[in-house]
DNA sequence: GACTGTGAAGCCATTCACAGCT
DNA sequence: AGCTGTGAATGGCTTCACAGTC
C-alpha cells in the first residue's frame, strides 16, 4: 500500500459504496465482493478494489468484503464516526430546504443553526431553529465547535458570507451558485452549482443532436 | 478545428464563463481575453481557450473576444438560445425551494408544473403552480414539449418517478440524492448528491490532517 | 506587443490483467 | 475456483510553449 493523492471522485464514490453497503446490511447481508458493490452502485469492479487500495487492504483475497468492517472504514475515511454541527446562512428558500432534508441528518449532519441579514427572515422559525442575525456567528460556531457552514445566499452576498463564516473559525464551506469565492489556504470550499447541471443536459439535448461542424457556426462571419 | 468527444469539464466551464461574460457585458465590457476570464473565474487561460476551441474560433489574435458575441456563442453551444419548459416531480421541500429558484428562470429554464403522488401535496400551491397528480404527467409533458424533468422525490421513489418522466416523453432528467437510475440509451440523467459534497468536506477536515498510513488503520486486526 | 489557437507534453484517473491468498 | 490487490497500460483532461495573426 502506498500513501499518495486521493482523487476527489474516489471520495465520492466512497460515499456511495457506504450508503450501498448501509442496505446490504439493513437486508442481512454480511460478505460483498468488488463486483457485488460494482453492479449496485454502477462503475467498474477494478474501480472499487482500487478506490479501497488508496486505504489499506478491507478485504479477503477469495473471499471478499465483510459489509459491516467495511462501512466501518468507509465512515472512518470519510470523517464520519462521530456527528458534525454544521451552521447554515441563508435562510430563503433553499437553505430553508437544507435545514429539512433528511439526507444530512441521516449522514451525521446536525444544522444547528440558521443565521440571514434580513431582518424580515431574523426571528422566523425553521424546524426547530430560530433563524439568527448573522453577527451571532462567532459566538455559535465557538459554543457548537462547528467547522462546517453552507451558504444560500444570493451570489452578491456569497463572498460576504464566506469571510464571515471563516473569521467565526469555520474551515469548511459548502457554497451554492455561481459565486466564486475566495479564502484562506486552511480553508476547504466545494460548490453546487444546479444550473450547471441543468445546462449540461441541455447542452446534451441541443448540441450533440444538431451540430454540423462546418454548418453550425460561422464565428467570422 | 477537429470534431472531438468535448469533456463535461468543458461544458460546466462554459456555464460559468457565459455567466461572468454577461456581468462583464452589463458593466459595459466590450473585449476580454482569456486572461481575464480565467482570472475571473479561477482557471488557467488556456483552459479558457482549449474549451472555446472545441467549438470554433471565436476570438481575433492580439485582440481577444468579443464579449457579445462570446456570450451568444456560448448560450448557442449550451442550447440556451430559447427557453426550456421543465417539470419537476416531487413537492417536498427541496422541489418548494427548485420552483422559487431564480437561477433557473435567469438562465432560461421555466417549470411549468410540479407533480407528486402523495393526496396531501396534491391541490397545494407552489409559487404560482398547483401540484398535480403524477398521472397528469404525461399530458402535460405533450401539451407544453418537455424534454426535461427534475426528480425530488425520496430515494426509494426516484426509479419510478424516472421511468414514468421517460414513458410520458421526457429525455432529460435531473435527479437528486444517492438513488442510481437506470434508463434507456438515449435519455440523459445527471445527478446531485449533497451528502456526498459534505462528505468531502469531512474528508478533507478528519481524513488529511489524521492519516498516517501505518497507525491508523489495523484492518487486519 | 498582445493575444488566440493548437500540437505536444505532462499529469491524473480508469481499466487491464495477473500474481497472490484463501 | 474465487476474489482481492496492484503494477502496467490505456485513455482523457490540463498545461505548456510557440506559431500565427492583428
Amino acid at each position: 500500500m502506498k500513501v499518495l493523492r486521493v482523487p476527489e471522485a474516489t471520495v465520492s464514490r466512497l460515499s456511495i459504496y457506504s450508503r450501498f453497503l448501509e442496505r446490504l446490511e439493513k437486508n442481512g447481508v454480511t460478505t460483498v465482493s468488488s463486483n457485488e458493490i460494482a453492479k449496485g452502485v454502477g462503475v467498474s469492479p477494478a474501480q472499487v478494489r482500487k478506490d479501497l487500495a488508496y486505504f489499506g487492504e478491507f478485504g479477503t483475497r477469495g473471499v471478499g468484503y465483510s459489509v459491516k468492517d467495511l462501512i466501518h472504514y468507509i465512515l472512518k475515511i470519510l470523517g464520519l464516526t462521530h456527528t458534525w454541527p454544521v451552521v447554515l446562512v441563508g435562510a430563503g428558500n433553499l437553505g430553508t430546504a437544507l435545514c429539512a432534508y433528511r439526507g444530512f441528518r441521516d449522514r451525521g449532519f446536525n444544522i444547528v443553526a440558521v443565521f440571514d441579514n434580513d431582518l424580515l427572515k431574523i426571528g422566523k422559525r425553521i424546524q426547530e431553529l430560530e433563524v439568527l442575525p448573522v453577527e451571532r456567528l462567532p459566538e455559535v460556531v465557538a459554543e457548537h465547535g462547528v467547522r462546517i457552514g453552507i451558504i444560500t445566499v444570493p451570489q452578491s452576498s456569497t463572498q460576504e458570507a464566506a469571510d464571515l463564516l471563516v473569521k467565526s473559525g469555520v474551515d469548511a464551506l459548502l457554497t451554492f451558485g455561481p459565486a466564486v469565492v475566495h479564502v484562506p489556504e486552511h480553508v476547504v470550499v466545494r460548490n453546487v452549482d444546479l444550473s450547471i447541471k441543468l445546462e449540461i443536459l441541455t447542452f446534451n439535448l441541443a448540441f450533440r443532436e444538431e451540430f454540423h461542424p462546418s454548418h453550425f457556426f460561422e464565428p467570422k462571419g
